[in-house]
DNA sequence: CGTCTCACATTTTTT
DNA sequence: ATGTGAGACG
């Protein structure tokens, strides 16, 4: 079949036949240009259209017809999203060329998300831009942990009515950066119980961004404000826009306005430009993502962005395609496709009833075996959920059955107390001027507070050098056995760095301190373990910190590696990370109001229909079988200890009477099933006890 | 005065 | 798991 097109006078170009399994759009998005630069090019690419597929045979389609790979800048929403592509370039390049294609593709090196590559670049520039190349990199909970200490300094925390608690500032701060507004409009759409500490807030941030130049730490959203900042400057952004030809993007549905000028700055022409996104499945906007950056693209350049829509769906049946549809069709703004499949099945998705949260974990529990029974391995079914804490009951339930599973979002690794405790060292080492990570540190010694760490931290910015600093620093009474022995290990660090020993010579010292601070030191040992592990796979002490801060391992799974590729496990997954990914089965928690759309997030009309493309990207990432779970009793989070307040719970809004008929309705257990011939209990449950609390009120 | 400990509440989604 | 606040201890 090859050979046809290969001989075939009209086709001369062998090129052509790595294309012929692609379908007329994708095709017109690959071959836009001819593999040469070209204008810019919008692919609107629904759910399940083989948008992947079609970016890397796009990619391919380039290096073959002569660009040059290190030439190339392929942004993604994650690193997992952007290894995947380099791989999949990789082999259709190798159809056609051979091994010449692993040379060539090895210098697809520009590939990583938006604030991997920032981060890159601003090494790169530092000096050219008054930034010192040894920079660190901030975590969103360092960053907040820094505005905490500003807020203090500022006095801010002893205010008579509450400031807003640190996460809600640098919430604030972010939100004025990304989206490029200004502090008094954020305020007012998205923070109105903040207006009246628009002053205070200004001057918070005013010396919040004085303390991370001092400290020369920056934060995630300083990756695109000095990138976007350094572009700003002519000779710098022509050199840097020299450097790509083609500047490839995903996901640019969930881009935000910072971002968006970064990619004018770099090709305000819009000249070997590509974007692909899907405007339906915009669901980042609490980051400040912006719809509009998709929806104007066409428009934004002087010669009008060519727009390619791929509409045909290759991964769900029709019955859960046309669910999807229903329930995305009903969305306030129109949407710019409609998704249609060929593969024809009979099977609805299930919409179930269940009792409560227990039930409910009852049921995947059981339908996930059964469908193992059945050949489904445990890896092609999914189970998805709004907030992370939602599949706790689930959890339980699966663990007590024995029934191996993997969660994506949520808390990860990273974010454990003793993990950051060790990085928190290197990282100090690393930038001695960091003072989140050396106030973590100084304070896992007995006896040493906040104020010590404080004095320590004036000792070393007075000394000569920050070694000097800490030996000559007097601890106090109670610290002044552990002191030298942290003294040593700092002053180690900053002489040589040896990696990864580092790592190890850091976690020597702090098993102490493990097994003094917390009670289950072995599995946290063996997490420690773990991350040296891990930090083998890194060249350097900085390439590693700078790494895993912009790409934490994602799962649980992640950070063991390979090892665990060949067991086999269910996935939990929080909607938002299962984004771009597809499974055989999917169940989706708790599809009752209140949860989708969280109660959190029913204030504005805009928030609501965010939620609703929220629940379409779950529906959408079904093949062939689709369960839509309502518990009816839920209970209410954090009130438990006072007895078990509960909601009674109905079907998410988002599926209205009139969709019902696209789906089946069943309720598990079946009635009567298993109760040995007694009837269910009542579904009515009374507060007995709040009934007793409340005879003496 | 600073540090430590315990109780108690709270936790959307993430680079 | 973290953050806060009260109270004890050195």
């Amino acid at each position: 079949m090859t050979l046809t097109v290969r001989d075939s006078l009209d086709q001369p170009t062998f090129e052509h036949d790595y294309l012929a399994s692609l379908n007329a759009e994708q095709r017109a998005a690959v071959e836009h240009g001819g593999g040469k630069v070209a204008g810019p090019l919008l692919v609107i690419a629904g759910a399940g259209s083989g948008k992947t597929n079609t970016l890397a045979h796009r990619v391919a389609h380039l290096i073959v017809n002569g660009a040059d790979p290190r030439r190339i800048l392929l942004m993604t929403f994650s690193r997992r999203a952007a290894s995947e592509m380099t791989k999949r370039v990789e082999r259709i390049a190798a159809r056609v060329m051979g091994d010449k294609a692993a040379t060539l593709t090895k210098g697809l090196t520009w590939a990583g998300t938006f604030h991997a590559i920032g981060a890159r670049l601003l090494r790169d520039y530092a000096l050219k831009i008054g930034l010192d190349p040894a920079f660190t990199i901030h975590d969103r909970e360092d960053s907040a942990d820094l505005m905490n200490l500003v807020r203090h300094e500022l006095g801010l925390s002893k205010t008579e009515s509450r400031f807003p608690a640190k996460g809600t500032c640098l919430a604030i701060y972010s939100r004025v950066v990304n989206a490029q507004s200004d502090l008094k409009t954020v305020l007012a759409k998205s923070f109105p119980w903040c207006i009246g500490w628009t002053a205070e807030l200004k001057e918070l941030f005013a010396a919040y961004v004085d303390a991370k130049q001092a400290q020369n730490v920056l934060d995630y959203d300083d990756l695109l404000l000095w990138w976007a900042q350094m572009c700003a400057e002519p000779a710098i952004a022509e050199h840097l826009s020299g450097r790509f030809d083609h500047i490839l993007v995903d996901e640019y549905q969930d881009t935000n306005r910072l971002q968006e000028s970064i990619l004018l700055a770099l090709k305000p022409d819009g000249t070997g430009l590509t974007v692909v996104g899907d405007d339906a499945q915009s669901i980042y906007s609490f980051r400040a993502a912006e719809v509009r950056n998709i929806l104007d693209f066409p428009i934004r350049f002087p010669e009008p962005a060519r727009v390619v829509t791929l509409e045909r769906n290759y991964r769900s049946t029709d019955a859960i395609l046309n669910a999807a549809n229903a329930v995305i069709a009903e969305a306030a703004e129109r949407f710019t496709k409609n998704l249609w499949t060929e593969r024809r099945s009979a099977e609805k998705p299930l919409l179930v009833t269940v009792r409560d949260e227990a039930e409910q974990a009852s049921y995947v529990a059981e339908h996930v075996l059964e469908a193992r029974e059945e050949g489904f391995a445990l890896k092609q079914q999914a189970v998805l959920f709004r907030a992370s804490h939602h599949s706790g009951p689930l959890e339980v339930e699966l663990t007590r059955r024995n029934i191996p599973f993997v969660k994506f979002g949520g808390l990860k690794f990273l974010d454990s107390a003793h993990v950051k405790d060790v990085l928190a060292v290197l990282r100090f080492a690393e930038n001695p001027k960091d003072r989140v990570a050396g106030f973590r540190v100084m304070q896992l010694l007995p006896g040493i507070g906040p104020s010590a760490a404080a004095s320590a931290m004036e000792a070393m910015e007075r000394a000569l050098d920050p070694v000097l600093g800490l030996q000559f620093f007097r601890a106090p009474a109670r610290a002044e056995a552990d002191w030298p022995g942290f003294v040593e290990l700092f002053s180690s660090l900053r002489s040589r760095s040896g990696w990864p020993s580092d790592l190890e010579h850091v976690r020597l010292w702090y098993e102490p301190h493990l097994e003094r601070i917390h009670e289950d030191a072995t599995t946290r040992r063996a997490d420690l373990l773990q991350l040296e592990q891990i930090a083998a796979g890194y060249p350097s002490r900085e390439r590693f910190l700078t790494d895993l801060t912009l790409d934490p391992p994602e799962a649980t799974s992640d950070k063991a590696g390979p090892p665990h590729r060949d067991e086999d496990y269910l996935i939990l997954s929080t909607i938002h990370s299962a984004k771009g990914q597809e499974w055989t089965k999917v169940f989706v928690l708790n599809a009752v109001d209140g949860c989708i759309p969280s109660d959190l997030a029913v204030g504005e009309r805009e928030e609501i229909e965010e939620e609703r493309r929220l629940l379409y990207v779950a529906m959408t990432r079904a093949k062939d079988s689709l369960h839509l779970i309502t518990p009816q009793r839920f209970f209410v989070h954090g009130q438990a200890a006072r007895g078990d307040q509960h909601v009674y719970a109905s079907r998410t809004r988002f599926i209205t009477d009139a969709m019902l008929e696209l789906f089946s309705q069943i309720f598990w257990p079946p009635p009567m099933a298993d109760h040995g011939g007694q009837p269910p209990h009542p579904t009515v449950r009374v507060d007995l006890k709040a009934r007793m609390r409340s005879m003496w009120r």
